[in-house]
DNA sequence: TTGTAGGCGTTATCAG
DNA sequence: CTGATAACGCCTACAA
């Protein structure tokens, strides 16, 4: 025992010293690769301790091409969506017995083509989650070397696999729902403007305002981000509509909450005087008052099956055949859109 | 040009021999270290840019013995507070141009010591939140190589930095505040039994009660783990107490809004017949109804501190004196606690 | 301004 | 069962 307490750099050459073996073993013992006599496998792992030892991540990728990590691009940490997104990630990567390299805010093409680069040696494949930049841009950053799975992407390209939400199916079923209940003047709130998930929840509105033969209104689609703020300033124009929708279908969960406390700041009572509804099923959804009717979606699992759909591409190495997944949503149906009671409405068709 | 796509694994070997120059010289517009002639520098990166390489991080890291990364372990990624740590730290690590590996769900002392394991040599400082294992088992496994930042731990030890939030002082504001405004009968829902910050919230909590000639009860403290659910069970169980509380302290917003949620399906009303109030004021607190009364926290900022203590220990590499920040809270007055127009409460002396 | 060569800590392939 | 030893891809003196 040379050094208590290990101070500095301890590495597998200084095991194999102490233990009277060669580097290669103790590389066994630490890998259950090859056979090592029991007793000196104890007295490795003994020594290992002593010295504290632990292997290095990079060197052990290095040599042996694996990294036992996972490259996770998410636009932006905000809200619960993605707080439940890289909780599905991290839970299924356990599962796996795999780690996370986590990396967020890139909005800009440069930003998600600096951060795939960083990523490179360091995971074994990447889950992308890039609604803000267009598809034909993103492709081309894509490394070629490495499986990547795309999340919420405007892109089916072949060489990918892709997991997405349908948006615009849910958006369709909660707005039909709403024209079920009797409404004819609904509004929107919706997400930011060049965000994938937002415009396909706002083609799912538009759409099932059309089966229903009411022809949707410039002056219905409020401007939003995701944020409660921006509900809340959304249902203040809404307010100030002549005549005034109804019902109002926000994009997210999180604006439907700020749309309700400003209707409740300006003495309307929802549901009786204005229907609200929102998106995502979020934890906080059914504790609001009233409780929020909304589209459910299992965003934990969109994570959780991005990598294991990464996972089957890395073990089938070769031959494995690109999936396109659709997360299915379903509509939950409480206080805040005033129609409990009344049959679910019949999904229109497209 | 061999590859035009590149389609396996280029490596810096690959440039150098394209580009007619040695490895070196490649290595140094990669790195701008070093001159390199800008005519050569300006093919090297073109060649680069064909043979689409990007050099291999974990090579790098070896090499270097610098990862750009740093490591953050938590104890798990529910709900709106650790999503907000997160993104402190993710926001705090790009302005540094650094990165994130991250690890979570940690409650099992094997399971950190796990994760810890597996961060060598691919990080080079670890941000640690592990509120539920005990101090003592937790600082064996703490690797005396790396800097480490312990974040809402238990644990003062000289060898570390830490930060933490003042629980204990804005638990003890906040039911000061409730009973200045004249609630003698005040229940808690607590957080997780074996978490630091939810004990230290339970300190103030009790503490606040003496300083006011109260002795604290039992039976006014009510289980909880800081999801919604507890905090709408913990509700009912105050509306059986006899007398009934009149004040309802919960630990943190999640439950706040939780138990709001049962006292008015219970026919109760807030603030009129309980008071509510949470902790950490989440961005929904100010658009439940009624908007919640919370002790704010920079949660975020605990993050960004920590990124940049670490950042700072790896700079003035060897000499860094260790400290131990305690971030301090706010009262934010809303009206679920229904004494919006009273003066604030002075704070009692523990 | 550029090239050579040793080393970073492991793994993996052979012989023994 | 164990031990040399050649990769792995890159950085960095040192030399030219």
């Amino acid at each position: 025992m040379q050094q208590p307490g290990g101070c500095v750099r301890v590495t597998i050459r200084d095991v194999a010293r102490e233990a009277g073996v060669s580097v290669a073993t103790v590389s066994r013992v630490f890998n259950d690769s090859g056979p090592v006599n029991p007793t000196t496998r104890a007295r490795i792992r003994e020594i290992a301790r002593e010295l504290r030892y632990a292997p290095n991540s990079a060197a052990r990728s290095l040599s042996a091409r694996r990294t036992g990590t996972l490259g996770v691009l998410l636009p932006d940490l905000h809200g619960a969506f993605f707080s439940e997104v890289i909780r599905g990630i991290d839970l299924a990567v356990q599962r796996h017995h795999h780690h996370l390299l986590l990396s967020s805010s890139h909005n800009e093409r440069s930003e998600v083509a600096a951060a795939l680069r960083v990523m490179r040696g360091r995971v074994d494949g990447i889950i992308l989650m890039s609604p803000a930049v267009d598809a034909e841009t993103l492709v081309a950053e894509l490394p070629d070397d490495l499986p990547v799975v795309l999340l919420n992407c405007a892109l089916r390209d072949e060489r990918f696999d892709t997991i997405e939400i349908d948006n615009a199916g849910g958006a369709q079923a909660m707005v039909g729902h709403l024209l079920a209940c009797g409404h004819r003047r609904v509004a929107l709130v919706g997400g930011p403007p060049r965000n994938h998930d937002a415009r396909e929840r706002r083609r799912g509105y538009r759409a099932a305002l059309r089966a229903a033969g009411v022809e949707p209104r410039a002056e219905w689609e409020l401007p939003g981000d995701y944020s409660e703020g921006a509900g809340h300033r959304a249902a203040l124009a809404l307010l100030a509509l002549d005549p005034r929708p109804t019902a109002l279908f926000a994009a997210n969960d999180a604006m439907a909450v700020g749309a309700m406390s400003a209707l409740r700041e300006a003495g309307m009572r929802v549901p009786e005087d204005v229907a609200v509804t929102g998106f995502d099923d979020v934890p906080m959804a059914r504790y609001v008052t009233p409780p929020l009717t909304t589209v459910r979606v299992a965003i934990s699992e969109l994570g959780a099956r991005a990598v294991d759909v990464l996972m089957a591409a890395l073990t089938r190495d070769g031959d494995h055949r690109r999936g396109h997944d659709v997360l299915p949503t379903s509509l939950v149906v409480r206080g805040s859109c005033g129609c409990r009671d009344r049959p679910p409405p019949s999904r229109a068709p497209p």
